[in-house]
DNA sequence: ATTAATTTTTAGGCTTATCTAAAATAATAT
DNA sequence: ATATTATTTTAGATAAGCCTAAAAATTAAT
């Protein structure tokens, strides 16, 4: 088994990884730990003793099959742990991830297999973002950006990019919830805030709130 | 706060000084902890420095008021873990010991307040063991054990001094469970085991088995 | 009341995960 | 193409938690 450590290391260079082909570069790593670049080489030869990444003196490293496998079953249960705390134990969506920290590191598959169960093997954690299955699978939601929206164009509020409590408590207060239906009314190239109509009310976000929001297509009617 | 290896050995002094009022030994920690003796000493001024007990060379440790609060919060969670695992996820009682083990080290006040409101404030765990609240006081039920009663007498198990999985796997199999009537219907001086009537079977049942089994005495009718 | 046995502590090492500072390598700019 | 800058690695320390072996203190036995 791994350490603390080692897992959440690893949880980063998934993360990092997931949308490059190329490899995750000692710095990038060192800053999403908030720890320094030797480190993160110290931790990379662990890992790499270990068979979860590939290492490459002065190349970043890359995460083997089995890594991606380990992680994407860490990132499991942090998000079957964020649904539990939020559908069982009235947490809110900004106050779920600190714990969900915590808990993605009991090891017991019985636990979170039970937990999957008694959730009722829910697809989405609190922030919209997928759960995976067992064997680390999951189905990445059709998804663009507020900002990348068209005027006239319509969806509904799937997920967020950033999971900060400070952005989350602000679409709290706007009103703004996942679910809920959206239609861009105008955009402004003066500051590149949107206009948007959202549960029958009309109301004007900036751009970075609209970076920061993801809008599932409708196609078709 | 406390690193896992010193909630774990405040913890085990916890256990080992509920009925004694004289200091617990180093030994006896060593013991519990399955650790060496020096390693003992040296995490035993850790907790000193933190007041958690107090320190006196070659005298043992005895727990401070604080330590033993920190020490209940421990045991409280641990508790409410094991009942969510049995109640809500279909553990079996000799399974939850070791995953509560891990979960109890979580920090987040919130989370075991709304587990303690979603289980509805239980007092006991799968075991019969009292569940502290939140200021570490508990009701320690009146009990016996089954090997101590007097032919004739009657009463309800509620609780085992043993939770060994060996132990509570034997009990599911002679199906003996927590809530069951007792009745002690004969003793056999010859290897002390105890003929008792339980759920509307006769049973005998040796004395390594009446030596684990708490029983809580009818009075009265 | 000494001696013997046991318990406890100290001293010194090891591993994990971190750090700083310096050296090595790679990338960029002129 | 070479010099400068940025990145990455190595070397050497530190702290936590553990170990073994030896020393010190306590307890038990004669």
């Amino acid at each position: 088994m791994f350490t603390l450590s080692e897992e959440n290391y690893l949880k980063a260079i998934y993360h990092l990884g997931l949308n490059s082909e190329i490899g995750v570069s000692t710095n990038e790593i060192a800053k999403k730990m908030q720890t320094k670049a030797s480190s993160v080489t110290d931790m990379i030869k662990k890992l790499s003793d270990k068979d979860l990444v590939v290492y490459e003196k002065y190349k970043g490293v890359k995460i083997t099959d089995f890594g991606r496998n380990t992680a994407a079953n860490i990132v499991r249960k942090h998000r079957l742990w964020e649904v539990f705390l939020v559908e069982k134990l009235n947490f809110s969506w900004d106050e779920v991830h600190e714990v969900a920290e915590q808990l993605e590191h009991i090891k017991s598959p019985k636990l979170i297999n039970e937990l999957d169960a008694l959730l009722g093997f829910p697809k989405q954690d609190p922030h919209g973002d997928p759960i995976p299955d067992k064997e680390g699978n999951y189905h990445p939601l059709e998804k663009k950006l507020l900002a990348t929206l068209s005027i006239g164009e319509k969806g509904i509020c799937i997920g967020v990019n950033d999971s900060s409590s400070e952005f989350l408590q602000f679409l709290d207060k706007q009103k703004i919830a996942l679910g809920n239906q959206i239609k861009v009314l105008g955009k402004e190239s003066f500051d590149d805030s949107i206009q948007i109509q959202i549960a029958n009310r009309e109301l004007s976000v900036s751009n970075k709130i609209a970076s920061n929001l993801y809008i599932k297509i409708h196609h078709g009617s």
